[in-house]
Order: C-alpha cells, then structure tokens, then sequence
DNA sequence: TGCCACTATGACAACGTTGTCGCCCGGTGG
DNA sequence: CCACCGGGCGACAACGTTGTCATAGTGGCA
C-alpha cells in the first residue's frame, strides 16, 4: 500500500480512502492511485484489515463427517449459498467422524476468528466450545445435538421417520423388520433405532434384537449383517437401512440374492428411484437443514440474543416400490 | 493477550512465549501464564500472527463448479486430505460455471493471502491471475485447463477416454452413436467432442452432427435430446454420456423407454453398477486428480521454481454391461 | 477584509501479534 | 574482586490497514 502510495505521490491513507471507496478524495487523485494500484497489481490484505477494524473475518467454519459423502456436500452446498448472501466464505473440514479431529477444527476456526462455526458433531462432548461461545462465536449444531451443552441445533425428525418406515412395512404384512444403522454412538443412529423400537411396538410387532445390526458401515460388515439376517428360517422379510451410506452397502449386498426382503432407506440418495424395485425412502431435505442452520448461524452473527433454539425437520416416506412388497 | 499478561503478572511477550513453546521461559512463569490463559478463555488470533511475521497463513482456495456435485465433493476431499497432511485448511467456494463468480471467488481468496488456488475454471481468461501469481500465490489449474495463460494444470485424458468409448461400441456393432454432453464452451466437454469426433474417425464411422446434443444438461433438456436422437427410422443404437450429470438424466429419461439404446458414461457415479442394466463408464480416479493437484500446488508453495507442469491422467472403461449389447 | 464552512489530504495511533535488542541478575573463572 | 556469560524477562517496533484528528487551501458571505 505504501509503495501505492509513493508512486500515485499521495500517502497511504489516501490510497486506503480510494480502496474503501470513501468520499472526499478529488477524482483526479483517485484516478492516480488506481492507476498505481493497476500497474503495480496491489490487493488490500484483509487479514490486516480485519485485525484493524476488529470486525467480523466474513468467514464461518462449517465441520461435518465428510466433505466428500454426497449427503454433506449437499449440505455443504446449501450453507455456501446462504453465507454467500451474506457476504461470507466458508472454511469447510471433515471431523472423519473424529471427535479429536472435531476439537482441533473447531478451535483452529476460533483462532482464525471465523464468525460462527456450523458443525455436525463427531463427539459428545464440546464443553470446549463454551470460552469460545462464550467469548462471542455463534455455534449452531446440525443434524445431531451438543453432547453436553445448550446451543442452537437443527436437527430432522430421526425419531418420527422410522416410526413411519416400521409401520409402511407393517401395513404391508411384515412381521419380521430388521435394522441395520451405523454404531449407535452416532446420535442419528442411536435416534433411529429408537424409532425403529417404537415403532415395532406400535405396530405390535415384538421386539427382536437379534435383527439389528449396527457399527460403522463398510460392504464387508453391511455384507455379513445380511448373510446373518436375511437369510434361513428365522429370516427377516423386511430391512431398514439406517442412513444412506448402508443403504448403498446394503444393495450392493442384495444384487446378486435370489430373493430380496422389502427395503426402506432411512436419508434419499441420488438414483433411488432408478434401481430396481426403486427404493422406497424416508426423504428429508438436506438443502432446507443447510439453510435453517445457516441462517440461524447467520441471526446470531447479527447479534440475535433470544435462548438457544431447537429446530426439528419433518421427513416423509416416498413410497417407490421396495418398500411396497408383501412377505415371501 | 496483555489481559492474560496482566493476570499472570508478565509482559505480553512472555505470553507470546509461552503460546508459542519459545524456550528461556521459567517452568513457574510459564504455568502461571497458562493458568490465565485457561481462566480467560484466550486464544491467540491467528490473523495478528500471520501478519506480523509475514508468512503463509495456513489456507488455501478451492474453486470448483458446485461442492454439492458429487463429482467435485470427491475432489474436495481428496484436496482436503492432502492440505491437512501440509497442515493447511481449506475455503472452498462454487463458481457456478460463472466466470465472473469464479474471478470474484478467487480474488477474494488473494485477498485473504491463502497460500495458494486450486481451481476447476468456469471462464476462458484468467489474465486476472497473473499479478496474483506474480506476486507469489500458486494456482493450480485442475480438471480444465487455464484460458489464456501458462499455468500448471492437472486434466484427465478426455480424448483417449472418449475415443475408447466409441471404439468399445463400434466393437459390439454399433454405427449410430449418439453424443449427449455439457456446453461446449466447457473444456471436458468440447474435449470429449473431439474425442467423439476421431473414434467415429478410427472406427470408420461417418461422424453425424445430428447425433450430437450439447448443451447445459437439466431433466428437460436431455429428456428431448433423447426424443430426438434415440427414436424414429434414422435412431442411434446407442449413446455416449459426457459426464455424470448428462448420464443421470438421460437414465432417467431413458427409464421407461421400450428399447433401450446401448450406453457408455464418461465419468463414474456411485450404484452406476446396481442398475439394471448395469451402466458402462469411462472412470477416471477423481480423488488421483485432487491428490495431484493439491502436491503440485503444495510443492509451489514450498518454493518449486521449475516451469509450469501439464499432468494429464489416464481414464479406463469399465465394461458393466450397458455398453456390451448389440444395436437393435 | 475577515471569518466560516467545506474539501482534500496527511500524520499518527491502534488492532494483536512476534522479532530484535537490551537489561538485570546470579553464577563462574581468572 | 572483577569481567564475563547466559537465563529470564520486558520495551519497543513492525506487520498492513483504518479511524481520528489536524491542517492547508478555496470559495462564499457579511
């Protein structure tokens, strides 16, 4: 800036004034020190800006599982739009569903002084976050809960959705549902199974531990849990699949079995509709918790005061076949 | 910082010490400054540190088309992984195929002194980069190759991909190869055009203009691509995708069509191989290419002087079944 | 003519850190 | 006893900006 300044013969200030776009600058002048600012290529640091100014960074930290997972790109997608509306950038990174890795992102956020950090939780506990919360940096939770403290959460109907999914498939004959979800440390999964369990009672059908499957999904323990569900006397006629991850793992596990048990997909994922039978899905719109959350980030950024506030997302079943097939 | 200076009863630089491991500071001092730091919740502000010592500030910039595409999200990922292991985080951002958001996004990204660009372009001319590159911030160009400059680009081998596509179908007996791709000013896809145009060259094939539809692919707009080239006396027996977004579509356009054509897609996509019948693509390693990207980058940033590098990767066919029918 | 208002500009401090340098003190060797 | 050394610490400047205030010049008006 000072060598802006030297060459358009005017001092640094003038040359911040004509950056800024402040009035009181004779247009001649202006005209000089854009043009030194042209030929010798400067750009205002504005980390150094910032730091002057003590304003907000026009960042915001956004922590999920997995940048890559189709189902948090999208989320990723939807709080990128709305923090570009207000003029931020978004600083993204995967906890790898990591409570440490989770820890660390977060405070490398604060020291970066982001003006708010969206996260999906990894962990439980994130009494970490309170001197920073504390200190002024708005926090919301998405998709699962703080573990041990009161914050803003956005969250969908987990519960409710599986209640939904046991009695479409009841109401279709089946008596014997399994469940297969993600480890039940995952709140999701844990909200899920709970669902699945009240389900079961609602429907009067008794509970059957023995036809849930949980832990982190790869094909080879999707693939098993199917060998040892589906298949025998005691077989299951139906499976829920407890996020979109398993449920992947789990078609792939049933290409190739000569008779397939109906199937609900707790998440939608792209080209459900296009299999074959279509998977029947509990539908909730990633985009619209993206965007809740974000804005509710957004009014605490603009110094929204009211108590932490809890959003809970309805879900609803599309029906599309799997789901839609009487027992064998 | 002089807060906690004051409460532990030090000079701010004693602080600055302790936060910083310096040694030369008494074990007694350094957890009496420790204690403040705890009780007053400090955290040093990273944006003040790069500052004053002038170094790189720990970010870089990623510009792709869309992060919620799942195609760039593996990207992202993949940049992810690489920038953590340099212990760098990473702001990411969504052109839109915009070139005006695309300049803005990585302007903005110079403006905050990341350490270096990653970038997927959406515009042909990126003069506005070089007094950012002169002034020593790396841009690597990733997936398209720069407009109207030298830069270091990282690009999959489109031609060759899409001349085995139309080999791969001429081999089962097809003359009549449909071409449904993206915008041609977008690089892949002009790129897969020509790579259309010589495999139709090499396979003896008259190349047929009305068998080719480019353009911005929506439902609607591939849905009539398809009315128009894959039906009637004069229809193609078969079709070549030109990337995910186009093979997602036509499959839905396709879904309930009486005769299917055979299909090849450039790109890979997840439960391509679930489908019925299973789809044939053109794959290429999506996470190899952000990996290559990222190094080359971070190898600039750590002062790599030699000439811009052009690194294009090689794709394979992997024949699943929808491209191994013969015409009808 | 004298004064005021206003425009255009610059000097300087400050944001929160860290690098440089120098000071004080206790111990060590001559 | 003194010179010297090194450990422990603080004062101060500087990073690149911008807010505050002061100043010089200009034109208008009584």
């Amino acid at each position: 800036m000072s060598d802006v300044a030297r060459l358009a013969g005017v001092s640094i200030k003038t040359v911040s004034r004509v950056v800024n776009d402040e009035p009181a600058v004779h247009p001649d002048t202006a005209e000089r020190v854009m043009a030194a600012i042209e030929q010798l290529g400067f750009r205002r640091n504005l980390g150094a800006r910032n730091l002057r100014r003590g304003s907000t960074t026009g960042t915001i930290g956004l922590i999920v599982e997995d940048v890559g997972n189709p189902f948090y790109s999208e989320l990723n997608r939807a709080v990128e739009r709305i923090a570009t509306s207000f003029g931020r950038q978004v600083l993204t990174g995967s906890s790898e569903e990591n409570s440490d890795r989770e820890r660390e992102l977060a405070l490398e956020f604060c020291a970066r002084r982001v003006d708010g950090i969206l996260i999906v939780p990894a962990g439980m506990q994130h009494g970490y976050l309170v001197p920073e919360m504390r200190a002024g940096t708005p926090v919301v939770f998405l998709d699962r809960p703080a573990g041990d403290i009161v914050a803003d959460t956005v969250l969908v109907d987990n519960l409710g959705g599986t209640i939904e999914a046991v009695t479409h498939l009841a109401k279709h004959g089946h008596r014997r549902i399994a469940f297969l979800a993600d480890s039940p440390d995952i709140f999701t999964a844990a909200e899920r199974l709970r669902g699945f369990r009240e389900g079961c009672v609602r429907n009067g059908i008794p509970y059957d531990e023995s036809l849930v499957a949980m832990g982190t999904p790869t094909p080879e323990s999707v693939g098993e849990a199917v060998r040892g569900l589906l298949t025998g006397p005691a077989a299951a006629t139906a499976v829920i699949a407890g996020n979109n991850r398993v449920a992947v793992h789990l078609l792939r596990a049933l290409a190739h079995a000569e008779h397939r048990p109906a199937m609900v997909s707790f998440d939608d994922f792209e080209l459900a509709d296009l299999l074959d039978p279509p998977v029947t899905v509990i539908a909730h719109d990633v985009g619209a918790l993206g965007r809740a959350a974000a804005e509710l980030l957004f009014a605490r950024v603009q110094g929204d005061p009211t108590a932490p506030r809890k959003v809970v997302l309805p879900v609803h079943l599309v029906a599309r076949g799997s789901g839609e097939v009487a027992p064998t």
